[in-house]
DNA sequence: ACTATATTTAACCATATGGTTAAATATAGT
DNA sequence: ACTATATTTAACCATATGGTTAAATATAGT
């Protein structure tokens, strides 16, 4: 039972959680490209990678155009970032509370 | 249908999706604390909070350790460097690309 | 030994995820 | 208009997640 609405790194943190969708992610950060072309190194069906796709757009970590019949993919960096700052900020506290501890055993001997 | 065992960035990230696990982390990274302490701000069940540090542990994200009729839980900086170098690797590939992008464009006005 | 406290395990339920195949949709190309 | 290609939607199934309450387990404290 989920009580509250996703929030933003709820989506991102769960999108990035599969390594098709990583997959996905790598092959976007060196260039925008194609379904199909994203679908390729993947052994699972095109409904499947289609799911994958649809995750990644609803975290924001992605988006789609049309192009003719095609749909063209790009990463969106923003969201990245966002995901990133967290786990930055979480280790940001965890070491500056090391090395003060450093500092007092250092001073405490 | 899981196909292939879950990877620990799988693992890590699939983790990191939930603010109930995200709000125990940050706890943590500013020093170790007990189960019921880590509790106290949300309003679910020990069980669920039960879970939710299972899932922590698993992810390898924290430890927990006895101490009394107490478990003390402890952040795992390890795993949590893991998930963020993931997506700075990511970052940095698409930060070069934009770059080369930019210098292109200025370079052919 | 008895009782209270901390935590986990068991059993249950609803929803989300991750896959499949078959069918639908939309455009390309003749 | 016809056919092929790209992609999504629908319907289905199994497992994972996220919650609950009730019971079990382990230690603390008298």
């Amino acid at each position: 039972m989920v009580k509250y609405s996703r929030y933003r790194l709820d989506l991102a943190f769960g999108a990035l959680a599969h390594p098709i969708r990583r997959g996905i992610l790598a092959r976007l950060a060196s260039g925008e490209t194609t379904v199909a072309e994203l679908a390729r190194p993947h052994k699972v069906s095109a409904p499947a990678i289609s799911k994958h796709l649809r995750i990644l757009e609803q975290a924001g970590l992605m988006s789609r155009r049309k192009r003719g019949r095609e749909r063209v993919c790009r990463i969106e960096a923003e969201r990245m970032k966002e995901a990133q700052g967290w786990i930055e900020g979480q280790r940001a506290l965890w070491n500056r509370r090391l090395d003060a501890l450093e500092k007092y055993l250092k001073e405490n001997p």
